[in-house]
DNA sequence: TCTGGGGTCCTAGGACCC
DNA sequence: TCTGGGGTCCTAGGACCC
């Protein structure tokens, strides 16, 4: 049996949890208003009964809840909570699998002899968070995460809902399109123009019918899902495939000094993460949204992995040129994927001297910022660009 | 409603190889 | 000489999720 939990409007009950005076009230996490371009991370249920919900316009949030408590992500102590939440999960199974800052899986097979029926367990579980960490959790229980997982979501806040063997089939029959996980906008809007509206609907369609609509991937994932079974790829192991960074900026960048500036900010953000996570990426992707929201990307990979800060913004500045049309940009963004752990041993560069030099000097200053966290270190270009960087932000 | 930031997986076409 | 089949890797874009 597997339990899904789910910590209930995580960052704004975290912000209830440090400010007790705003307990009851309705607080909106993302932005503050007026500042151009925000949104709504996660909000409290008090805000939620306005109308706000999360990826709103903040501006809109605020039209709807002027009295709402506006506050920015405080993601560090969200973390800091969320691995007090994950240790009493280990309290419980060894099997548990974090699928982001505010949900995991925990297997609960086998843990009868221990803690009682699972079903039970969970209530322990869910006792034991509150008491530890103050939070509250919606929790799903099935034979299988991907209808452990809706069941949580049907709970919400503050529950729990068992999903009984064998009876996986006649829960998701009952479901509206639109619970189903994995079905999103479009693909509802595909369904629903070949005549779907319901999942006994789509139950009646044959793999090949949903493959041709969905194409292969969705299709089985759809097939398999109105039939409360879990597709392989559902849970699969979470280890780190990427790592990027992207800034939406306050105003649209047209001038090229402060575009390049902006490039060289982004790139020192991943490659501080990738030093610091232990990876050697090997290729470098770069995106452009322009004021019209229209998005583009470009990558590309390179035969050594990058190594500095200035080899990551060097590249991405080639590839930025290559892609740019002149527009105004509303956001930028660097990453690196292809990720191999950099304690693997690396064929070594022929001429690699400047940048092992270089790489030094960065892995010195990411272990100082580990040690002291305050502490700033940057090139000078980035200092005299603080004032872009604040206004971006 | 004028649309964040960090991710994952999939698709389709092209290059290249045997 | 007008053109196979299988496989891998890369790229750009899209859908989805929290």
């Amino acid at each position: 049996m597997y339990l899904h939990v789910d910590l209930d409007a995580f960052f704004a009950s975290v912000e209830q949890l440090d400010n007790p005076d705003l307990k009851g009230k309705p607080v909106i996490v993302g932005a503050l208003p007026g500042t151009n371009r925000g949104v709504v991370s996660t909000c409290s249920y008090e805000a939620r009964s306005f109308g706000v919900h999360s990826a709103m316009p903040i501006d809109k949030a605020y039209k709807l809840c002027p009295q709402g408590i506006f506050l920015v992500p405080r993601m560090k102590r969200y973390h800091e909570k969320s691995s007090e939440v994950m240790n009493v999960f280990f309290d419980f199974s060894p099997d548990v699998k974090q699928m982001s800052v505010d949900e995991a899986f925990i297997d609960l097979s086998g843990t009868e002899k221990l803690f009682g029926p699972p079903e039970k367990t969970a209530f322990t579980i869910k006792a034991k968070i509150k008491e530890k960490t103050g939070l509250t959790v919606s929790m799903g229980l099935a034979s299988n995460r991907y209808v452990a997982k809706i069941a949580s979501g049907m709970s919400k806040p503050d529950g729990f809902f068992y999903v009984k063997e064998n009876s996986e089939l006649d829960f998701i029959t009952t479901l509206p399109l639109n619970k189903i996980w994995g079905i999103g906008k479009k693909t509802l809007e595909k369904l629903n123009k070949v005549g779907f509206y319901t999942v006994p609907q789509i139950q009646k369609a044959s793999l090949p019918l949903l493959e041709s609509i969905l194409g292969k991937a969705a299709g089985l994932f759809l097939y398999k899902a109105v039939r409360g079974q879990e597709a392989e790829n559902f849970s699969s192991e979470v280890q780190s495939k990427s790592i990027s960074a992207e800034t939406t900026y306050k105003e649209d960048l047209v001038d090229t000094y402060i575009i390049e500036t902006a490039l060289q900010e982004l790139a020192h953000t991943v490659m501080f993460r990738l030093i610091k996570e232990g990876w050697n990426g090997f290729t470098v992707f770069l995106k452009i949204r322009y004021e019209d929201f229209s998005t583009c990307s470009i990558q590309e990979t390179l035969p050594i992995p990058i190594s500095s800060t200035d080899m990551l913004y060097k590249t991405a500045i080639k590839l930025f040129y290559q892609r740019y049309n002149g527009k105004p940009i509303r956001l930028l963004g660097i990453g690196t994927t292809n990720l191999e752990k950099s304690s693997l041993p690396q064929q070594s560069e022929l001429f690699d001297t400047e940048n092992k030099k270089k790489q030094q000097i960065e892995m010195a200053i990411a272990s100082l910022k580990e040690k002291n966290p305050n502490l700033t270190i940057t090139t000078a270009r980035l200092m005299k660009a603080t004032d872009i960087s604040k206004k971006g932000k």
